[in-house]
DNA sequence: CAGCATATTGCAACAGCGTTACGAATGCCC
DNA sequence: GGGCATTCGTAACGCTGTTGCAATATGCTG
């Protein structure tokens, strides 16, 4: 046949942690394979033959942070509050955002621009919504919630009002004399307030067009 | 002297306008200096004595970008409704950013990778930032909104929802099966509502720590 | 046990990038 | 008209991701 493997799990496992380490500290950007290769004392062939190329290595690391990120919501247990819980995802989501920046700048960076194929977001996505969902569902059978809309269509929000804060602070876009630490639970609560069941709009703008 | 000068603004203004174009459709990766110096028949000095670096011409673009972005907000107008007129800013907001995704991507991209000094940058935001913070002002002085929050924070929090669910279906991370288009209005209207003065928050989740 | 076949690997080259150094070209002043 | 300061285009540097090719080392076969 032929010599001995040594592009193995065992440097596939090397390279990803040093990637991430890399790219944790310094961003995707500053993520040279030649230099990877190097310091793994092995060339850039592994890479290749491993990851296939650069953005197959970005999608590894993806695997990586989602999986990480899925870990840390499975940390949160649902309780007989689900409104509280709704607010407690938001909480942690921010905390893992925060803690793993360049982490989390894979998770929610341009994802046609690294992934080869479309086929695992949608399941990967899903994966990190569904306590989101399942804690809105649930909020929604406690009448804590509206059942008007979809859970879907209300955990939607929470996410994307998480997601939009989140990215503002390590963008560097928060507006100045403004922490958005301080007020990002406050906004989470307003938002929930706001799905309360039965909620009728604020008078006076009903038809904005 | 010496000879005369070609590197002028007439030829600062052709590089901006190309370069806008094709960050415009293929994004900021995909710009090169040297394609953007030969297109315009001129010489990669051009660029660098015009702009500095690729980074001062994003810089440049950045500037481009904000000042499209004021116009548009700049066009809607307070009216007696200003609640109203916060769900239209946000309207607003995501019809920009769908309309000029790349441009939106570099507002929002990150910043410390791309400007050279930090010091325009709280201007240029809170030039943004500004009209939704009076839009929130005016709500609380008209009793739309609870007036136990600065309007900064309130409008921290709109302006988060709105980023963060457009930042998910440009990036390609919004759920499967789940339009944002749809959604995006009523997330806002119940954002909105969830601010509404004297509003008491759902029962039950008084104390999340 | 010798030799072949073949999978595996590392080196080097390629094209492109941003950036910079330098020499040539140019128009003004004396 | 000659000297000079300024401006500009070319070419080089070091780097990147990527790929082709040659060397290598192993297991099977005769």
């Amino acid at each position: 046949m032929a010599r001995l493997k040594t592009h193995d799990e065992a440097l596939r496992l090397r390279l990803l942690h040093r990637a991430a380490a890399t790219v944790f500290d310094r961003g995707t950007a500053a993520l040279s394979l030649r230099q990877l290769a190097a310091d793994a004392k092995t060339s850039t062939t592994a890479v290749y033959s491993l990851f296939g190329s650069k953005a197959g290595l970005l999608s590894s690391l993806y695997q990586e942070a989602v999986r990480l990120f899925v870990e840390r919501l499975a940390t949160l247990h649902p309780t007989d509050d689900p409104a509280g819980d709704v607010i407690r995802i938001g909480l942690a989501y921010r905390e893992y955002a925060v803690a793993n920046p360049h982490l989390y700048a894979i998770l929610f960076s341009d994802r046609s621009a690294q992934c080869p194929s479309d086929s695992d977001r949608p399941r990967e996505t899903v994966e990190t919504y569904r306590p989101l969902v399942d804690a809105v569902s649930r909020g929604q059978r406690a009448g804590q919630f509206s059942s008007a809309s979809d859970p879907e269509v209300i955990a939607l929000s929470v996410w994307g009002m998480a997601h939009g804060l989140v990215s503002l602070v390590l963008s560097g876009n928060e507006p100045q004399g403004l922490a958005v630490a301080d007020c990002y639970e406050r906004a989470l609560r307003a938002l929930v307030t706001g799905w309360r069941a039965g909620e009728e709009p604020v008078a006076g703008f009903a038809n904005v067009t």
